[in-house]
RNA sequence: GCGCCCGUAGCUCAGCUGGAUAGAGUACUUGGCUACGAACCAAGGGGUCGGGCGUUCGAAUCGCUCCGGGCGCACCA
């Protein structure tokens, strides 16, 4: 095979077009160059429109540039005819080897294959969950993990150089109101309580963190040991002892669903640090803040804000974005030139403060910065009716909840594999009753199904990628290998879109290319050549099935 | 009232950044285990892509406008 071997045959086919191109229209050869994989087999293996989107340009018949364009291709070992079809496409057929030879690919890169350099280990970071220490996780924070985890692992994929990090509110009134709560339960009062605090927490988790501070039991959370000191009059040391309870509670959950973070920030260090104070000087300094009304504002309408925002109370305190303004401007300190949030969609009105009050520093942040991942919100369904998620009412389910009764790969899963621009329902009972037929154990089924039929096979996997793949013709085969050679545009448009959940689609379609294949046809048949060259196919399956489960955050088991 | 997101098969969702006859799962109706794992496969019915207008060779996709649903519009975080 000649040097187009090493390509792909978009790119090759790309490259001969772009050939013609320039032969025949010099003018126009830096049009962007498009190949696409038609829905219809009857259209060929790859087509371009490319002769379409030159007929504005050169004001000529779509289907004469298309002729134009075929006399001017360069012939290729990999290309059997390309012919011109309906407006003025042109499908091109390839050879069988040109679509089996990923196989190959596959096998000699193993788990790097659909790994790139696109980011080219420039830094990123992607802050996720950032949930405030008021209370357990529910399920809206586990879309956020979810999504977030999956998101870091497909950027890492695609070359970047990935920070985890994980803000905690740590300060502010609903801290204050978490340590009422808790003391209002040290002395044993309840909700129904007249003097209960009207925004005070209801849920079950305080009683247990009056218990254990009662108990003088010691926390370890992250980077520091809390010892309860068990004075029920001391509000400082409550407030110290729930903060550090629910951040380990928190921490445990996280594991449990598989997810880490390389740093912890906290709001209330911004405040010590000084951070908090230096933005504000910053602020002021640039001429975009003005006191009206004993507040201090800032002029977030030279932004593109609709109106302007106060920063500073009439009594003294600061509103929400300023420290997180502080924090942000700590970020790119950092270095960090990409970041990006992942949120719940109602944190959206902070996005136009931050990058108002960011520029208004003057430090040359550009407008963009940081860019922002939303998913919708969570909506549970139990027993047929919704849940509403309220920390206060303290009735909602947890992410533990979920995690004991779904487990972690279901979970992970259900929460990762939809458009986080689109809202989801969790049904729990749906879920939890049939869980059989999650679609996660559709695609760890074929996995494991791989695993099986190679073990019985009791070869050398390593053999494989040598033996020729001549008896692969299959029209399912074929389109088997032609769903392996998109593994790594799918984790490159992932990457480039935020949009973690084109994985999970695409290990759907793998999955589904896989059993109609199996179901179809044996691999451990007498003939050696058809045996070695299915089973060199089953097991570069098998490598993107993991690799995509991984970037999922999802388990690829060998047997269920 | 303003801003953002969503509306595709009974239900849950894809739809490759504007392409050719809109696809999966689920549910329903059938068929397939003495064959590498039936947590699987094959076949069938099921659609005014919320409505309308526009942009062009071509619209589920882009623009405008209605309708419906969600989330935000604090000197709360």
């Amino acid at each position: 095979m000649s040097a187009s071997a090493s390509l792909d045959p978009k790119t090759h086919l790309a490259d001969l077009l772009r050939t013609a191109l320039a032969s025949i229209a010099p003018d126009h050869s830096s049009t962007d160059i498009l190949i696409e994989r038609p829905k219809q087999a009857s259209h060929g293996d790859y087509a371009s429109n490319l002769a379409m989107q030159l007929a504005r340009a050169m004001k000529a018949n779509p289907r004469q540039i298309a002729e134009q364009l075929l006399a001017a291709l360069p012939a290729s070992e990999w290309l059997v005819k390309a012919d011109i079809a309906g407006a003025g496409f042109i499908n091109f057929t390839l050879a069988t080897a040109a679509k089996t030879q990923v196989v190959k690919s596959v096998l000699a890169v193993d788990a790097a294959w659909g790994r790139s350099q696109a980011g080219a280990g420039k830094k990123l970071q992607v802050e996720f969950v950032s949930a405030n220490p008021t209370g357990p996780l529910h399920v809206g924070h586990g879309r956020g993990a979810a999504v977030g985890d999956s998101l870091c692992r497909v950027l890492a994929a695609a070359g970047w150089d990935v920070t985890r990090e994980f803000y905690y509110n740590d300060a502010g009134n609903q801290i204050d109101n978490l340590t009422k709560s808790v003391q209002m339960r040290v002395h044993g009062l309840t909700p129904d309580d007249p003097n209960w605090p009207e925004e005070g927490y209801r849920g079950e988790y305080i009683i247990d963190i009056a218990k254990a501070y009662l108990a003088k039991e010691s926390v370890v959370a992250d980077d520091k040991s809390v010892v309860a000191n068990g004075d029920p009059e001391n509000a400082e040391a409550i407030r110290e002892f729930a903060v550090a309870y629910l951040r380990r509670e928190q921490d445990k959950d996280l594991k449990a669903f598989g997810i880490s973070f390389d740093v912890f920030s906290l709001e209330s260090a911004l405040y010590s640090d000084g951070k908090v104070d230096e933005a504000v000087a910053k602020l002021k300094a640039s001429g975009h803040t003005y006191a009206e009304g004993n507040a201090l504002w800032l002029k977030t309408t030279d932004f593109g804000d609709d109106k302007d925002r106060v920063m500073q109370k009439s009594d003294g305190g600061y509103t929400y974005f300023v420290p997180d303004v502080a924090y942000h401007l700590d970020k790119w300190r950092r270095g960090f030139t990409k970041v990006i949030n992942e949120q719940g969609a109602d944190h959206h009105s902070t996005i136009t403060r931050v990058r108002a009050g960011l520029q208004a520093l003057g430090e040359g942040i550009p407008q963009g910065w940081p860019e922002y991942v939303l998913h919708q919100m969570v909506m549970v369904m139990k027993n047929g009716e919704e849940v509403k998620l309220s920390k206060r009412a303290g009735s909602y389910v947890t992410l533990r909840d979920l995690i004991e009764e779904v487990g972690k790969d279901a979970t992970r899963y259900f929460l990762v594999a939809r458009n986080p621009d689109s809202q989801l329902v969790f049904d729990v009972d749906l879920a939890k009753s049939q869980s059989t037929e999650n679609p996660v154990y559709y695609i760890q089924y074929a996995h494991a199904r791989i695993c099986s039929v190679i073990q019985q096979w009791a070869g050398d996997v390593s053999d494989l990628s040598h033996y020729p793949l001549d008896a692969l013709s299959g029209e399912k085969e074929l389109a088997l290998c032609a769903r392996l050679q998109a593994w790594p545009e799918t984790v490159d448009t992932a990457a480039a879109e935020y949009a973690p959940y084109q994985i999970a689609v695409y290990l759907k379609d793998l999955a589904a290319d896989f059993h109609g294949w199996y179901n179809a046809e044996r691999m451990l048949v007498d003939d050696e050549a058809i045996k070695h060259a299915r089973l060199a196919l089953a097991a570069a399956v098998r490598i993107v099935l993991r690799s995509g489960l991984d970037l999922l955050g999802v388990s690829a088991p060998e047997s269920m």
